[in-house]
DNA sequence: CGGGCTTTATAATGATCGTTAGATATAAAT
DNA sequence: ATTTATATCTAACGATCATTATAAAGCCCG
């Protein structure tokens, strides 16, 4: 048994592997333009060797997708529970941080999610939009406990700051420029936009 | 010379269908997903047809993604010019809501090209690219004179600012949702949440 | 009515797609 | 050493892809 749990360990591995691979293609590429044929290469193997670790290319997709998802929620959920009693405005800078820092630094499942969920076959984007509800749920708390604790002004709509602070965050994928800053710094400028307000210096 | 003319609008009329109908199919599948047999199929017509109104699939979508941040430009500078005279942050709410109008409500060239833009092939994205800067060149200036004017706080940064805007804007094309208020009315919370800040009520 | 454009259809090309079955290699277990 | 399990490769399947050359149809003009 200790052998078989290596055996596993190691599938895991491989797994992990193409997984990894592949998110970084499907963010480069998308859904419809990345084959098989480019993930196989990617991972020094041959297209038919893939089906041995997934169902086949949706099942792949899917895998990454909702590890994108699982990523990003895992990161933010910790970060805040450690953060519990501060004030909300405070971890709602936190989450924003996080989010970020988790798409861009850590891995490309995040945006391979991002980028790839509105082409992706309808099953699928089903099941991610679930997930996504899962998540967003976190923001809509946070939102709405900086409101009860008048944080934030009554008038404000909080479906729509919700929507405007994930937009802005996630449009980040679109900037590409190696000179931008660091995460945390955006999250601190992002902050300042949308709490402070650009007027207000 | 009469006919002549006429026969041009024609074939610029079925042109111009092309693009519509295929924009909606960008839209709803991507670009790699989306064949050269689903566009003719929405346009009553064999693949092959397609071929005399242009000269492959890429040169399709590029017109049609050309074509969606030339109505937004476009759109745009004539609300702006038509409002030169206001102050800067009047015109930059003008300019918030123009964008979210022509996204939702005009046709599918805007959406088509934010939504295909990452994984189209990389010549035309080159080429897109610098389109998208002339359109961003307009948020730059504007941005510039409001902060000139002291409408914006001198700590800001407008490279950041320009892209939040944007994103939350841009992300506006996830929400999908048809309880969602109607695109001035959207442009308003964005720009009491991002100028006003959502701490003032 | 017939000749010359314009526009679409036909049909085939070679390439590539996701997927599958079976052979092969590697290494662990008996 | 032989069997067993794991992992990958090989080679092909049929479907579909963008593209092309050519034929046919539609339509204006004389």
């Amino acid at each position: 048994m200790e052998a078989r749990k290596k055996d596993e360990r190691l599938r895991d591995v491989t797994r992990r592997m193409i997984m990894d691979r592949t998110a970084r293609l499907l963010v480069e590429k998308g859904y419809g333009t990345t084959s098989l044929r480019d993930i196989a290469q990617a991972c020094d193997m041959k297209a038919g060797s893939l089906y041995y670790h997934f169902e086949g290319k949706d099942a792949l997709v899917e895998a990454i997708m909702a590890r994108g998802v699982t990523l990003v929620e895992t990161a933010v959920r910790g970060a805040l529970d450690a953060q519990a009693a501060d004030e909300p405005l405070a971890r709602i800078k936190t989450a924003m941080a996080v989010h970020l820092e988790t798409l861009h630094d850590r891995s490309d499942y995040g945006s391979a999610h991002i980028r790839c969920f509105a082409h992706v076959p309808p099953e699928i984007r089903q099941r991610l939009r679930e997930m996504r509800a899962g998540y967003e749920a976190i923001w809509t708390e946070l939102l709405q406990e900086a409101k009860s604790g008048g944080a934030i002004a009554q008038d404000i709509d909080l479906h729509t700051l919700k929507f405007a602070l994930i937009g802005m965050m996630n449009w980040t994928l679109e900037w590409r420029l190696p000179s931008d800053a660091a995460p945390d710094e955006i999250a601190d400028r992002f902050f300042c936009i949308a709490f402070e307000g650009v007027r207000h210096g």
